[in-house]
DNA sequence: TTGACATATACCCATATGGGAATATAAACT
DNA sequence: AGTTTATATTCCCATATGGGTATATGTCAA
């Protein structure tokens, strides 16, 4: 079995850089490809197909605007993954803790 | 180009269920392998492999204990993803915003 | 309709992947 | 040393990937 889809959740969607790239242009302010593929140094067919895995996830929104299609992110997606990391916050602040208690014990 | 390895990052390594599984169940308590592979129902093999993916990024830390090896996950290593994640928290809100604005507009 | 601009898709290629099964390494106990 | 127990590695394979280039689709304007 390969590895799973890049389109298959959101987890693997925003594991590729540009795509996270992507999602903080995007955040700012909704654009067009064009500017997209300007804006972060990228050919314009390679922003298509990131932004196509990102639409299938939901983690984009598109609508037409004269001919261009303007692109935002939609954060609710992302929701999840920050949910997810979130559940680990109570152990790191321990863990910190435990190397806090460490350090001041010299 | 293929896609980056999972061993690139955290983000690449979080991007497989099973391995967020590992961590999950890690979280609780430091755990041998061999409970890992039962406890989630994995062969030991792939949890091995896993195991390595997520060292090679730190999400995980093992110690001797005779002779098992016990891993437990380094939350720290999960903090990166939170804080972009985090990001996007602010535009999640005011997005959440315009819903209900609109939700309370009927 | 024709042309210009904007975006999407198709095609090719090298490569890392995760699962499965078998085997290798390693440590502990007698 | 030899045996059991625990973990790691190796090999094979099907497959999705991202980049590049070329081309298709789509939309407006004249």
């Amino acid at each position: 079995m390969p590895r799973a889809a890049t389109t298959s959740d959101a987890f693997n969607a925003v594991a590729e850089p540009r795509r996270r790239q992507i999602l903080e242009f995007l955040a700012a302010q909704e654009r067009p490809v064009s500017e997209i593929a300007a804006g972060l140094g990228l050919e314009q067919p390679s922003v298509s197909k990131h932004l196509r895995v990102l639409r299938n996830v939901g983690l984009v929104r598109v609508r037409r605007h004269g001919r261009h299609k303007l692109y935002n992110t939609n954060a609710e997606a992302i929701r999840p993954l920050y949910e997810w990391t979130r559940t680990f916050e109570r152990l790191w602040a321990h863990q910190l803790g435990r190397i806090k208690e460490r350090a001041e014990a010299k």
